[in-house]
DNA sequence: CACCAGGCAAGTA
DNA sequence: TACTTGCATGGT
């Protein structure tokens, strides 16, 4: 495949620093997290909107309600009574083993602290790995369907690629740097949004170029 | 109308 | 282990 740095300086050429994570706080990024499983971002901005109004954007003042009292503000994210719970696995986690102290959570290095949060029911790799990078700065690349799907069209892995091969390959090519993982992850999210499933608009990517030799956009994902 | 969006866990064979 | 299915709202 193209060196991931290529990959990278184009992305970035193009597109421009992407400003990631839309969030103001890590707590609110890791909420997020949660909400955008699986959903596009948009509802969760409503969502998210809903729990600053009611002053829920906090550790402490989420974690003694009911998981019924958490649908209501978070239901324009969809699945709304799954993540309502998923929400307050979290929350109560941090409470209970951090006091709330989000400092002092992402103190913990990196390996245990992603243990510690895949245990945890509704949180799996992208999205621990999302509130590790995006919430606490720590270097560990997030693999989304994005990532995958734009590394697969262009022909750089296979489709049946699995999260932790992905991750490596860029784990393993790049120098271990948070900043340099969120801004590349972000990146491909962004093109990602030219390789929609039905439309993909190969002719606008920035890394068509980039194509290995004789290779084509894939457009079956 | 059908399809999709920054997943994950539980069920089935 | 390897598939399949449920979860839900809102935009195109």
């Amino acid at each position: 495949m193209a060196p991931l740095r290529d990959i990278y300086d184009r992305l970035l050429t193009a597109f421009g620093p992407q400003k990631w994570w839309p969030g103001d706080t890590p707590f609110e990024i890791m909420v997020g997290a949660i909400l955008v499983q699986n959903t596009a971002w948009k509802n969760v901005e409503k969502a998210i909107r809903n729990l600053a109004d009611a002053g829920l954007l906090d550790p402490h003042a989420l974690a003694p309600l009911d998981a019924e009292e958490l649908q209501e503000p978070i239901r324009p994210a969809g699945y709304y009574r799954l993540k309502a719970k998923r929400l307050l696995h979290l929350v109560r986690f941090v409470a209970d083993r951090y006091d709330g102290d989000l400092d002092a959570m992402f103190s913990v290095s990196l390996g245990v602290l992603r243990e510690e949060l895949l245990a945890l029911n509704g949180i799996g790799p992208e999205t621990a790995d999302s509130i590790l990078l995006y919430a606490g700065g720590l270097p560990t690349f997030v693999v989304d369907t994005y990532t995958h799907r734009v590394l697969a069209r262009h022909g750089w892995i296979g489709y049946e690629a699995g999260y932790y091969e992905i991750k490596d390959l860029f784990e393993s090519g790049l120098e271990e740097d948070a900043s340099l993982y969120n801004e590349f992850h972000a990146l491909l999210v962004r093109v990602g949004h030219l390789h929609c499933r039905k439309t993909p608009k190969c002719g606008e990517c920035p890394l068509a170029e980039l194509l290995p030799e004789g290779g084509i956009c894939q457009p079956d994902f």
